[in-house]
DNA sequence: TATTTTATGCTCCAATCGAGCATATCTGAG
DNA sequence: CTCAGATATGCTCGATTGGAGCATAAAATA
């Protein structure tokens, strides 16, 4: 086979259009920034750990834990993650994986603003919060103090359909003029995928989808503070999530909805807990991820007959009935199966509206 | 809610542990390049397009399209990316997603190496190859000439048991002193999970990982080239596909297993197909970038089962036999299911060793 | 016209998974 | 001490999904 097709190419690339590799470096006057969205689960509650901007000592804002990648320092971009987390928290990064790039901030910037590009290259990492015994920065804050939309364990949160649906939808009928064409969708049509509006079902995976909705329609503070002009045609806006510094709640909500997708066809949640759980408290940590209820004896049954887990033969009493048998993540999975995860289905309609 | 919780942290946040984002610029003399793989089918063989590099201009190796980023022309990566695309190749590109950002090219350098540090963005497009009049620049090029193990349309390819198989044994086997502690499986086990040895199920989607291993194991030639000790272990190595320059080949792999994960999730096949086809066309489609071979009455119920397409109303003659109906996408489905895509499942193990 | 080739509809069956019933075994109130 | 309440855990039933094959339709080609 190996074919080689062209669409009547010219057999000789042209210098003109070819730039070195090397080029690259001389012509992109850009920092590397690295955040890390680092995830635990305490007390049934989803947090990420959260420092302090002081960029503003008056107004300080919420940030990711961040830091410039040095190359000449670190060869790897995940090295030097985790040796400034190390620096910076105090924290011993276990599981890591890179998210996305995002290089787009400061779209409010005027051409010719000469404030520095910065490309940062946001990183999720699981903890186990308990096991940190280093910590000397940052706190641990709930996913939902930054995005409550998302808070789905006592049912449909009440900001969806009491501040966020008719917004969104006096949004959506404003006359758009240009914008329409570059987005393949609607905006009411989004507004409806997003947050499940009009009968359509919740997607707990479309994290960023729904924050990057909110700030186009200019509901977040960010885009206030970027300047958007969807921003200034509110008035009276109610609280949509507590803000963070420049694109921090992007990459957060990167983070969220990967570590959402991701519990569910690799073993991950087991970088959230200890060495030895019961079933239940597995269960609830799933839960504290994914929103919905699980039935439980049919998770038992998924989790145990994946293989996923083992018994250690201990049992833990206290538990207010019966002691549970606690278990521990069985590694040899990995050797096993390709791709062994908690497998959840959605619960039936558990959608508000409809 | 909204609990914060912290281990032992101090509430104020120590100075010389914080870096500011303006930093990131100061301190990382680091230039972005953006790197496309650009995927196409075309008479059932799944394609990428490959441009020569001329920085040598006696060993020329393929490579893909690139160009840097630079942040005072482009606001976003991606916009970016689509003009030096059209510009250096004559293509408008259409669906494009980011991949991966790749910094630890140039593992090779010694510390202290003055050569320029280049972070490379990875896009993956996917396109029509036959819509494309415009191609100045670029052939196209099959996947399985840089990753002949993958092609497993004729079943388990030869390579994998005559020349791969027997080398990472060996490698497998050589004394392991400090790698070991740093992976997390030993290398047997990533030899069998990655190219399905020892009755292992194959997974059409670890093509980075295949890669990689075989980098680490010195058996492709970008190792040699990168002075790789495992590299320099080995004499009378076979060809294990063709190179590219730097690190595209792991770019391009990353994209295949990305496009290959991507179509069963997510209507992206129709990306590669004209307009109107016949559903034997679409899952020929499918089949060059998955590998097996699907069964077609089932391949037909899920997909108009899935309300994937609709038909034009037209038949296709002169296809050999009875006249196919043509169809064509549906768009409406994205506004109907949250993940439609093209549903296959694993064929029941076509692995030749068990 | 017979053969070949492709298109397409339908059925059967195994595996998966949601849901609920039943039982076991502890804690704590009275 | 006993019973109520709570949690743990095993098992069954039924609907849905998806893999596999049979059968038929309708063209191209020899």
């Amino acid at each position: 086979m190996n074919m080689e097709l062209s669409g009547r190419r010219k057999p000789t690339p042209e210098k003109s259009h070819r730039a070195s590799e090397a080029d690259a470096a001389e012509q992109s006057p850009v920092g590397i920034g690295l955040n890390a969205a680092i995830v635990a689960v305490v007390d049934d509650e989803p947090v990420a750990l959260a420092v302090r901007s002081e960029a503003d000592a008056a107004s300080a804002t919420d940030a990711l834990p961040f830091g410039p990648f040095n190359p000449r320092e670190h060869r790897t971009l995940e090295g030097g993650l985790r040796a400034w987390v190390r620096d910076q928290t105090g924290l011993d990064l276990g599981y890591a994986e890179q998210l996305y790039t995002f290089a787009d901030r400061g779209r409010h910037l005027e051409p010719g603003d000469q404030s520095p590009h910065v490309v940062s290259i946001g990183y999720l990492a699981l903890t186990q919060a308990g096991a940190q015994h280093g910590l000397t920065n940052g706190v641990w804050r709930s996913w939902y103090h930054y995005y409550p939309w998302e808070d789905w364990r006592k049912g449909r949160p009440e900001i969806i359909a009491r501040d966020i649906e008719p917004r969104l939808k006096a949004w959506a009928a404003r006359t758009v003029t240009v914008s329409a064409v570059q987005n393949p969708l609607a905006r009411a049509d989004r507004a409806r995928m997003c947050f499940g509006l009009d009968g359509t079902a919740w997607d707990e995976e479309k994290v960023l989808d729904r924050y990057e909705l909110l700030y186009e329609a200019g509901l977040v503070d960010e885009a206030k503070r970027d300047g958007r002009v969807s921003a200034r045609e509110w008035s009276d806006l109610p609280k949509f999530g507590v803000p963070m510094q420049t694109d921090h709640r992007r990459i957060l909500a990167t983070a969220i909805g990967r570590t959402r997708a991701k519990i569910k066809y690799r073993p991950v949640v087991f970088e959230l807990m200890p060495d030895e759980f019961t079933l239940y408290e597995l269960q609830k940590t799933v839960e504290a991820i994914l929103g919905p209820h699980l039935h439980k004896q049919n998770f038992r049954r998924l989790v145990e007959g994946a293989g996923l887990v083992e018994p250690t033969g201990d049992v833990k009493t206290r538990t207010g009935g019966r002691p549970a048998k606690l278990f521990r993540f069985r590694r040899e999975v990995l050797l096993e199966r390709p791709a062994p995860g908690v497998r959840v289905s959605a619960p039936p309609s558990r959608n508000g509206t409809n």
